[in-house]
DNA sequence: GATGAATGAGCATTCATTCAT
DNA sequence: TATGAATGAATGCTCATTCAT
């Protein structure tokens, strides 16, 4: 019989990753990490254990696929060009973005936020996301420079801060907190 | 020798107590709920692990303990009688205690939020304390309801997300967080 | 495309087998057996895991096959009929071919002498040798006979430990043993 | 109850972990060091895995403890100061203890040649090691030069080659090998 | 009250081997 | 013939908890 083509196997690795990395979310998310054990996560994803470490070498590489690809995502979405200059319309489709990729992707925030907390895992990944970071922190407080807050720095960090509070809130009670309210308030403060 | 009083046994007791669930406190922030081991914490609290069960049944209730001890002080600090409606001066107290407890217990308040995100310990715990939260939150509601705003329940809600997220920031860079600036901000926003 | 003919394949195969072999060979010699991984054995061979069990029924047969393909190649060498009377010149003969064999193959020595001391793996193979080695100590022994010495046998166990002790100083360190002159002290004392 | 005395753990932290290496040399001896397994060796020293662990940090500190105790046993029994010039009767000494070591601890010392063929678990303990055989070394060379051999380097290491492959077979095949007669030859061939 | 030896269930990880294609 | 995805049993190791003293 003829072997799989090259991208036959392609195709089934593509699947299988997606596969794991979403039961691995799933798990991560219910349980926290620590707490979760690579056997459910393989049970969640309907393989056995050792196919997962056929496409993640630890179930710590599995976390950190899943935080920066989630990541990735927001960078992209935030769509700032270092350096860039935020002009008021820019600035409140961040503030959209960015709360509404917390309530749109729970399970992944809830990770993500969990692990801001958890000190023995982040480290690593936070060290390499840093600099990804900075400048957009950068932009935000230039464009509340230009909007004459004596402490521009200091306003960023403030924005930040109840950005963050929002999405926590989002993510725990998705049901009641009103959001949209929310991102008005922010954006009659700040923009 | 003379044989020990019930007193002397008593105040042995206590202290034991309160220097275990320091170690423990510690001990769980510097590494985690679920990577800390009960024999880490035992040695830092420079008793033997067997000492530790005598005075507490499981890790479990180690933390528990510590969580519920914040919580009691936060809700005694609060001042806040069921029923109680605010004053203005009561508000302003009210942030102000609020984001202060984060910023002088650091260790506790990370412990506390980490904890938030871990599914697998909290429920029970949260569980118990909800009743005593409500009419706290009742409280603010009834504040924003007699300045007039239209939804005087989401207008509470969206306060408590960005105290959450400054103490949250207050907690991870304690050095850079503009604390006082971010408190006034809250304070010109809501009282 | 024109089917290859039975001898192509019979080409391929024995082409393949001794890639399979050889790459074994290197990979047991750099990890040792039981660490050595067959997935390890594949790359370096540049096949497949699959294939290799096409050539090879497991990891063991691997081993054996290595073990048994150096004893022949050493049997082979030796020239020793059965039964045959060694001369002087033949023993000295043994001697140089049976140190050099060590010399020149040491990867498969290694393996070869690690093998003995591993009692769970070679057993089966010893089994196997031990019928061919036998008329080749005989011939020792009666060697020795013939040369007046009270106790022959003793004097062949003694001669081939003393001839195993300098293989296995070649072999692990092949730099800086003195081959030669151990060969003549060999033959000095027992030619 | 009273709890024990420091004195009652320490006695039974001594046993326990005689009991556990006893155990451990056996079992590698029987299996290999890769192949034997914790269970194995917990169930052979009747204590649970876990309390192993207590005692030991993992499997490979097991294996360099029983190696390197067998190599201060040797090196104290040798008895040889840096630096000493060898008598006749120290020389025959050291061939006779040499050996007879071997002959007296069979298990020890096939575990510690087979692990010299083992390259992935000795580097470490051999670096070790190398210090305290080179003036070992020294002195035997020395004293090959007072007998007037032109390369009394080379000639130490064919004794030692020699000494070793005696070792070996006293150890493969204690029964039948003729050691006294094989010590009375490295003797005439080398004091 | 106080100790730390002892347990055992649980976990992440590895790897020889099989099998559908 | 040839591939590598998939399996599952086994392994080293950890740690909350118990218990004899």
């Amino acid at each position: 019989m003829a072997p799989r083509t090259t991208k036959q196997f392609e195709e089934i690795r593509t699947e299988r990753r997606a596969q794991i990395l979403d039961a691995a979310l799933h798990v991560f998310a219910e349980e926290g990490y620590h707490t979760a054990s690579v056997s459910k996560i393989a049970k969640r994803a309907s393989i056995s254990k050792g196919l997962m470490y056929n496409y993640f070498t630890s179930k710590e590489e599995l976390l950190k696929t899943i935080v920066l690809e989630i990541f990735e995502e927001v960078m992209e979405g935030m769509d700032m060009k270092p350096g860039e200059v935020l002009t008021k319309e820019k600035f409140i489709h961040t503030v959209h973005f960015g709360i509404d990729i917390a309530v749109n992707n729970p399970h992944r925030w809830k990770l993500y936020v969990s692990l801001t907390f958890q000190p023995d895992v982040m480290p690593v990944i936070m060290a390499e996301m840093m600099p990804h970071i900075q400048p957009y922190m950068k932009s935000l407080s230039e464009y509340f420079g230009k909007k004459n807050y004596d402490d521009p720095i200091a306003m960023m960090r403030i924005y930040s801060a109840m950005v963050d509070g929002i999405q926590m809130h989002c993510i725990l009670d998705p049901e009641n907190f009103p959001v949209q309210k929310a991102k008005q308030l922010i954006i009659d403060q700040f923009a």
